[in-house]
RNA sequence: UGGGCGAUAGUAUAAGGGCAGUACUACUGAUUUUGGUUCAGUUCGUGGGGGUUCGAAUCCUCCUCGCCCAACCA
């Protein structure tokens, strides 16, 4: 019997489920801080989290952890909703934050006091960092760890309506100076910030910090498996302590690895440096590892969902391959996109035997990968333009494409011969003169002839213009973090964005947003926001394989 | 350096004492009115030493390497 592979963290839950652990139950949470824009890494964990209730019958809430005002707002929180939506799942119930739980976090910090498990501590960061000690050795008791809980109590209501400026002082939990995991040295649970939250407005002068905000929220949320990544296992031990000492639920944290992709950086501090240093256009630029830039790029929620789940969920450190998200995109794409007439980089032909003025319009398939989409007419003329690099005067030996004296079919219309090729004073190839095979047409083929290639052409008379946006990797480093002492931004691709002014069909002028086209033989393409009806701007989503090896 | 986590083809991910499998990549070939798609095939792997066992990627042991932790960030 076949036995489906399981992820670790679907064994735990499966093994949960046996023992009856929670009840049989699952419930997940994704709990981003908004304070930045969703990236792939972010997809991961809500395809994990989203999967794994769907998977095991459960729910997933969405929760906002904004317990640091200065750097969260509002414009993230709907950037987060949405991207999440676009991806193609539901959050169970309304979104929740965990500002909501202030006043409960606060009555938990009042009984931590209470029982002599927090204290106020007075002493300056860089006092506390000495007391702290370091990997090594062990850290030493804070003058204030032994102030009685009833003046705590004290200090602590008045640190919260405001008596005390910012870093004045901070409430800390009485763990263990002398810890090996520096998570346990008595960590700093609330701290003072008179600013303003975007959803608590100036209610509050005190904020918890992550520590003392998550594991509870889990808590009161009845969440089981809260699953997060790698870098909060020393965490983990606090996050029990805490459940433990208050006397609450405890739901189950698991870590796994975080995503990362080669040729990027996975950071929302690094991504929003790149923002605002202005290096890309936004947290939506199509060149950046977003939710919204892949989006835009015209990535499909499938693609990114079939690449999460290819990916796979372990505990190693990982840097996967840009190549499988293409292959996830293409995949997709193949599927979907209308094929297209669009030249890059034209030169123009003139079939001189075809007579001028005349036009014939020919049948060309929509998606030879779903008959469903049709067929439409694309008109074809004397003069037509055709790609640069799809004729050589001196072809290498296995060139399909055409050359003087050689025959090639226009896609969906005739067959052409090449004859004679005109030149500009600097010899560069301006005009490629063609006699065409009259009884070749597509379709109607009574020629005889067999030719090994096949290129896309635009009619110049019914040509329209484009720009088109081709993008290349953001780094030219796979790994541009992964060099001690080298910034990041010194391996930034300067070709990252090229933008040409291409040659398209007709049809393409009523192209529609969040739609995919294929440009036959180049690359899938998507309008871009900024396309107005005057100007048609289209992003390059991504290449066509291309398996030619011949010169260049 | 203390503690924690981890190590299987180029990249990911299975195999839970019994034939090291799958996907992507790369390369071959077939088909093709997209040098796309599709199809067929090839190359490539258990970090190192010792041990237990009929048998070890798996168990034990020593070593090596990588990542995380000394924010009033999350």
């Amino acid at each position: 019997m076949e036995h489906e592979i399981l992820n670790f963290i679907e064994e735990i839950i499966e093994k949960d489920n046996e023992t009856g652990k929670f009840g049989g139950r699952v419930h997940t949470r994704f709990p981003p801080e908004p304070n930045g824009y969703l990236h792939i890494g972010h997809a991961k964990s809500i395809c994990l989290n989203f999967g794994l209730s769907q998977k095991y019958g459960g729910k997933t809430n969405l929760r906002f952890d904004d317990t640091n005002p200065e750097k969260e707002s509002d414009e993230y929180v709907q950037s987060i909703k949405r991207d999440v939506q676009w991806l193609g799942f539901q959050w169970n119930g309304d979104v929740l934050y965990a500002s909501d739980y202030f006043d409960q976090l606060y009555q938990w910090a009042q009984k931590l006091i209470h029982d002599g498990k927090a204290y106020i501590d007075f002493s300056t960061s860089e006092e506390m960092a000495a007391l702290k000690g370091n990997l090594t050795t062990a850290g030493s008791d804070s003058p204030y760890r032994n102030t009685s809980p009833a003046e705590n109590l004290d200090l602590f209501e008045r640190m919260k309506v405001g008596e005390f400026p910012d870093g004045h002082c901070c409430l800390r939990a009485k763990v263990d100076m002398a810890s090996s995991n520096m998570l346990m040295r008595d960590p700093v649970i609330y701290r003072i910030k008179r600013a303003h939250h975007h959803r608590t407005g100036d209610k509050w002068n005190i904020y918890p910090m992550y520590d003392f905000a998550h594991g509870q929220s889990d808590s009161i949320e009845g969440i089981t498996h809260s699953v997060c990544t790698l870098e909060f296992v020393p965490h983990r031990e606090f996050y029990e302590w805490l459940l433990v000492n208050l006397e609450i639920y405890r739901p189950q944290q698991i870590e796994f690895a975080r995503l990362n992709l080669d040729y990027t950086v996975m950071s929302k501090r690094k991504l929003l440096q790149l923002v605002e240093e202005k290096h890309v256009t936004g947290w939506d630029d199509p060149r950046m590892p977003t939710i919204s830039g892949m989006r835009r790029r015209g990535y499909t929620p499938e693609s990114l969902r079939e690449f999460v789940k290819r990916v796979g969920v372990a505990k190693r450190d990982n840097i996967i391959e840009f190549g499988l998200l293409e292959f996830c995109v293409r995949e997709d794409l193949n599927k979907k996109a209308l094929r297209m007439m669009a030249v890059l980089d034209p030169i123009k032909m003139v079939i001189t035997n075809y007579p001028e003025g005349q036009v014939e319009e020919m049948k060309f398939d929509n998606n030879p990968e779903n008959e469903a989409d049709g067929s439409r007419l694309v008109p074809f003329s004397r003069e037509i333009y055709i790609e640069r690099d799809d004729f050589m005067e001196n072809p290498p030996k296995k060139y399909f494409r055409l050359f003087p004296g050689g025959m090639v079919r226009l896609k969906s219309a005739y067959i052409v011969r090449c004859d004679d090729v005109l030149k500009d004073d600097a010899g560069n190839v301006t005009e490629v003169h063609c006699t065409y095979i009259e009884n070749s047409r597509s379709g109607n083929d009574q020629s005889g002839i067999h030719v090994k290639g096949t290129i896309h052409w635009v009619s110049v008379a019914h040509a329209a213009d484009a720009e088109l946006r081709i993008y290349e990797r953001l780094f030219t480093d796979p790994n541009p973090l992964g060099h001690e002492g080298v910034d990041f931004k010194t391996f930034m691709n300067p070709n990252s964005l090229t933008t040409i002014h291409a040659k398209i069909e007709p049809a393409l002028t009523a192209a529609e947003l969040g739609v995919a086209y294929q440009f036959i033989r180049k690359a899938y393409f998507c309008l871009d926001t900024e396309a107005t009806t005057d100007k048609l701007i289209f992003n390059q989503t991504v290449g066509l394989k291309d398996s030619f090896k011949g010169s260049k």
